[in-house]
DNA sequence: TGTATATGTAACCTGTGAGTTACGCAAATT
DNA sequence: AATTTGCGTAACTCACAGGTTACATATACA
């Protein structure tokens, strides 16, 4: 795996990764603590992290020689920007259904 | 591509399909009017339609030979109640800050 | 200083998502 | 009735994400 650089839409596809955002929202984990809920190998929590941090969904803080995983807001940002477009379009539809509707009642 | 029953985080981590949500948004299109707009073949296109539908992003009106292709908020949903619950977290963890601040605030 | 611990990286294997072409079928058109 | 159009499906190829094991490195501890 040398590129690692996958978008948030990318990052959140995958069900494992959904998991270690989920568990890093109740506490702070380091690379062993995250990989002991998974039944995976540790090289393969370490390389989620890795695209996790890359793409924004957490910090990271080294503390001698272990990794502290922190939630960070940057990657979900990015995700609320792309559905708040769909919000829009959601919220006009029913703005002009409701501009139909008046229209209607107006010309009664 | 025997299965395609993608989950929702894996229907929009492709960017032929969000750029199909995005020209959907803009007006109802049927198979073909949409495969203008894409590099790749027709029966490409069909594909990533059937992988929509089937996850709730679109819903499709047979009129003829014509299939029309049309928004529908169902997958979106689901998207912003997984959103909803981190922006929870960050509200919550703002809340906790606001009432370190407070507290320390009152001491003085 | 030697050993245990926490982690990253390289090399490799594998499943499958995303593309293709070829074909079939029903509705529209002539 | 014959042809064209709009679309779905089957069979196939290929790239690559996600897993593995083996090894390297730096920090903590005895």
């Amino acid at each position: 795996m040398e590129l690692q650089r996958l978008d948030v839409f990318q990052v959140i596809a995958d069900p494992s990764r959904r998991h270690m955002l989920q568990l890093l929202s109740k506490d702070s984990l380091t690379i062993n603590s995250l990989a002991e809920n998974f039944d995976m190998s540790r090289p393969a929590v370490s390389k989620h992290i890795k695209v996790l941090y890359n793409a924004g969904f957490i910090s990271i803080q080294d503390i001698g020689r272990e990794r502290h995983c922190i939630l960070k807001q940057d990657g979900f940002k990015q995700l609320q920007e792309w559905l708040a477009y769909y919000d829009n379009f959601w919220g006009s539809k029913l703005q002009k259904l409701e501009a139909l509707l008046n229209e209607r009642s107006n010309k009664q």
